[in-house]
DNA sequence: TAATAATCGAGACGGTACGTCACGTCTTGGA
DNA sequence: TCCAAGACGTGACGTACCGTCTCGATTATTA
């Protein structure tokens, strides 16, 4: 929400001269964008394009955002505060991870796939919209495991510190493997298989913190 | 390899009729894209770059790849052979996992880094380099790490049966997650930590196999 | 005069929405393309060259042309109201002709000639070409002869109806067949002898209506 | 018939040394040029498709021939032969030309229109084409008229000198300039129209002498 | 009630790279 | 010596998008 953060800042919008933006122009230009993508594809997903489909000129598209890539990610952003909520507790860290990483992988084999393939890719290739894309959207998902680990080890389910950053890693990792990959199906067997991977490294690793504090020697 | 298929066809090389490819052609292409790459990033890498530097026409790139990526995935297979023996057996599942993982860490986080990722996010778009992507680099990958986990099943390392497709997820994965998104650094501490949370999550995984059994039920 | 028709529907300019087309662009493209034909002859004429020539883009050129030949249609085109009167009137058929053709086959022999052959050559290859050529310009020229034929029939210098479209072949056909051709030279001298022939044709036939009332039969 | 000429120096066939060219080769590829020119057009016609419907290397054609048109132009010269001989004397100058027109227009109208249309406008481009074109097939047709002339001058039809290079272009530019501008059909009445124009021109022009000997003063 | 200011659509502009076509040359093995 | 096959460097094609730049029109705040 590129502009969005500087009408956070002022709270009491200070209303500038002149025409303010289109509210119409934008919900149609992210509209257009989020059609074309999951219609056409990545590869298909240009400026001149979404101008034409959203039936807006491309200085209105360039005023405000500066690649097609920004475009979707406020449409994911925009998505986002439905499911900003945590992880409901389950009671167990194993339970917690699956609540969170079945509907994850459901959605990735669905819509959201393409969605995030193309991110990942434009990120490659541009580094402001990779750091936008880091601090705006993955952060997020890895404060979440970040929280539900938090709490396993609040229950006392892990026997030793746990290295919230590698645990994130750890779940996301393989997904965005398998997605970007695509060598296997993202499926609910893979869902399970991995958190019971993950847990077991969270909570039988005895050797681990032993290798990291010798490393630090 | 696109012509090294022609050639496998017939071991005895059968002469074909018409001039034969120019290898220094080939070889200039190859240099030129990775020189390209390396130097000026993947968003410089184009055709008409790659003809211009290596003093070839279009033509005759267009004539044996079908774009830049390829050329570049050739290049990664040239230097293949060269590390394709297994991983040197050194006597426990951690120390393979280490001596596979270390070196392949050092060099994503330097050269290789920036080859892998505009890789990666050319097999977004175009779904006849993903193919070939997968099936003849990273299928390599993988294959090493199942060679691994066969000769620990052999020592008895692992308690139970363990699905090499999933431990390969789980090496690369994370690994491929720091190198696209950029949360981390790819360094010898995240290696030893990485490897430390796989052997863990492999040896003392036991509600794994009983969760699997549940979801084919 | 590509876009002279949309100006003529509206004599009160109706201004279209976006940016105007660009004079400055449209001066330098004709311009540099008869500069090209000029100086470095027909096969030297191609829309990069132009484009390269001027300081503009492919793009701009393609937009208000479909091929050189009509560039250098145009230029001829802006040149001819300067000439567009009618040729003064010397009192005589023979003096009208002269007055006609002399300085034709004089530019045809000079700086015409390359331009002309040029495009005749274009219009074999492109009808589209051709029925802007012969319809904006043969058309014009030939109107001439008709004009010069009518006022000699007024003043009573042919004895019989004489078919102006004929008298226009035999006026622009050898010359064109010596332009094209090339076995004798476009001089003085062919001009006297080929208005000579024709005032004669149109004179002295007696037989002519005869033959073409016997074919009509 | 480029390397004919050469064969014709030497009446006694000195054998070269090698391989003795392809007759086959020639006729396939000279049918091949033609079927594509009258087929196709002239846009269509290049090398590269000459030789591939001829099922002959590009190689073996530039051997031979320096263009497409020189191709087309052996083309014609091997059907002239049976033309080759002189108008029958039909008694009068009007029936000889007649009897020289009517035909040509009606090839003109027909198959031959497309041909000549493209050799003339290669002769535009390309110096060494128009020299040979000019020499080899126009010279031919400009002879015929003179010795119908000169039948003429010998039966004293013609009052007086007639410049026969003039005839020639009093015939031929009138239909030249109608088979490439194409305002008008090349048909039997237009050939009558001409050839009484050309006629009355030729027996009743008195002034032009005159005038032209002023002009030499 | 203007005047000012920012936005909007439309669309032309100079560029860059695309992937294709044909050119004329070359390098093979075979006739 | 010629032939077919076919790869090669060269150069132009016409197209697609890029990001920028006028235009007239619209819609707000400010004077």
């Amino acid at each position: 929400m590129s502009n969005a953060e500087l009408a956070e800042q002022n709270p009491v919008t200070k209303p500038r001269a002149g025409r303010p933006r289109s509210v119409e122009s934008r919900r149609a230009i992210i509209q257009s964008a989020m059609h074309i993508l999951q219609n056409d594809g990545y590869a298909a997903l240009n400026i001149e394009a979404i101008a034409a489909r959203a039936g807006v000129s491309k200085q209105t598209i360039y005023r405000w955002w500066s690649s097609a890539a920004f475009i979707v990610l406020e449409a994911l952003l925009s998505d986002m505060p439905s499911q900003e909520g945590l992880v409901p507790d389950t009671g167990s860290l194993k339970g917690d991870l699956l609540e969170l990483v079945r509907p994850t992988v459901r959605a990735l084999s669905q819509r959201r796939g393409p969605v995030y393939k193309a991110l990942i890719a434009e990120a490659q290739a541009d580094p402001r919209f990779s750091e936008a894309f880091r601090t705006q959207l993955m952060a997020a998902h890895r404060e979440i495991v970040r929280a539900v680990i938090a709490r396993a080890q609040l229950r006392g389910e892990t026997p030793f510190e746990v290295d919230a950053d590698l645990a994130a890693d750890l779940v996301y990792g393989p997904i965005l493997y398998r997605l970007l990959n695509g060598h296997a199906e993202l499926d609910e067997t893979f869902a399970f298989d991995l958190i019971d991977a993950v847990v077991s490294a969270l909570r039988y690793r005895e050797a681990g913190t032993k290798r990291a504090a010798e490393a630090a020697e």
